[in-house]
DNA sequence: ACTCTACCAGTCCAAATAGACTAATAGAGG
DNA sequence: CCTCTATTAGTCTATTTGGACTGGTAGAGT
């Protein structure tokens, strides 16, 4: 009975995270929106909670010890069984081995970009590009200081590879707004008529 | 009072849809899953008729029309209002403008890549490799097909910019690979401990 | 003409999620 | 020393979601 809650996007980085060492769930909870750079976009408190009681029965985690300091809430320390150990390298194997087409919001954007008219479209554009090189340029000179500060690569590998998308989508947007400012790349008949109507 | 659902992902495609013409809920449905190449990722119909409700609600789209034929269940044919033009314009403005970190099951996989040790490393993202190229290759395919038929860029443009990601992935992967390969990217040590425990 | 399968169009509910709320403690500032 | 705020950990519920289920129609095969 493969319960939906076992393919929530969080089970990998909780795995990861507890590869480590052994937490209760509040640290990981903390713990992975400090690193939220690297992973984990969107973790909320039911979810978390509920992932682990999930991943729990599954077998894959098993609580340690729980704690209690004071008359604070009791909490529950879990540390990774070998079942679970054997399910992140599962895990890890297949996603890194089967690309999936996943959808950024951009992505869906992009594809009804006729509808901003193709001034709308370069301001819009112009101002992406601008962001994305803001941003890179801080992602970089991050990973620069990590690495001078002895930081093995391996360990900000995903961030190099997060680096080389950006520089990517920064090349496009450049390309597709130039080709807008110059009249390269025009806009069908159809959608100028949309954007005629915009004025009217 | 802003409701959650107004915030799902499905919104910007329904909205784009409706651009086009006006539509009842399962025609939509069909429609954006066959288009799901582009857009609109996982589209499940709770979620949409759920969504549909919601944008009436705000005043986006409003009932055309109902329709019945023989017996069957009474269909509602939605239109996008002008608010909900306008709504659309704002959205796609906003996600053209400000990117957003968002992260593929890739990216958070890639963060533990340790754990696979050197041998599963290689093997995994030779794999991948393989099956982009082989992807990537046969979405060129299409969009050299659309264009020679005499599709205008600008309905392609979203494939452009998917198709400019991938390579820019594919380059990433094969280089890691090599390096992991080579030897130039090396484990750390930790990691290389991990990874022994794997055999012994 | 008569089953049988595939498609149409929705409703509806159990499962999952977001995040407000609870309840305790430690330390800051007066 | 006493109040006030930030932090620690969790529980709990209203919303949302996935997708099973319903009840009908159109053709295909016999």
């Amino acid at each position: 009975m493969p319960r939906r809650a076992l393919d929530n996007p969080i089970v990998l980085p909780v795995l990861g995270l507890l590869l480590e060492q052994p937490t209760h769930p509040h640290q990981m909870l903390t713990e992975l929106r400090r690193r939220s750079d690297a992973h984990a976009a969107a973790i909320t408190r039911g979810t978390l909670y509920n992932t682990v009681a999930t991943l729990t029965e599954a077998g894959w985690l098993a609580p340690l010890e729980r704690q209690r300091s004071g008359n604070r809430p009791e909490r529950t320390v879990y540390a990774l069984t070998d079942a679970g150990r054997e399910e992140l390298v599962r895990r890890l194997d297949s996603q890194i081995r089967t690309p999936k087409r996943e959808f950024s919001q951009f992505l869906g954007a992009v594809a009804y970009l006729g509808a901003l008219g193709r001034d709308g479209a370069v301001e819009a554009l112009t101002e992406r590009g601008r962001r994305l090189r803001q941003r890179t340029a801080e992602d970089e000179r991050r990973l620069d200081e990590a690495l001078a500060a002895g930081v093995p690569r391996m360990h900000v590998i995903e961030a190099e590879y997060a680096l080389s998308l950006a520089r990517a989508e920064i090349a496009w947007v450049d390309s597709v707004t130039e080709e807008l400012r110059s009249g390269a790349l025009t806009w069908p008949t159809g959608a100028a008529r949309e954007r005629e109507g915009e004025d009217a």
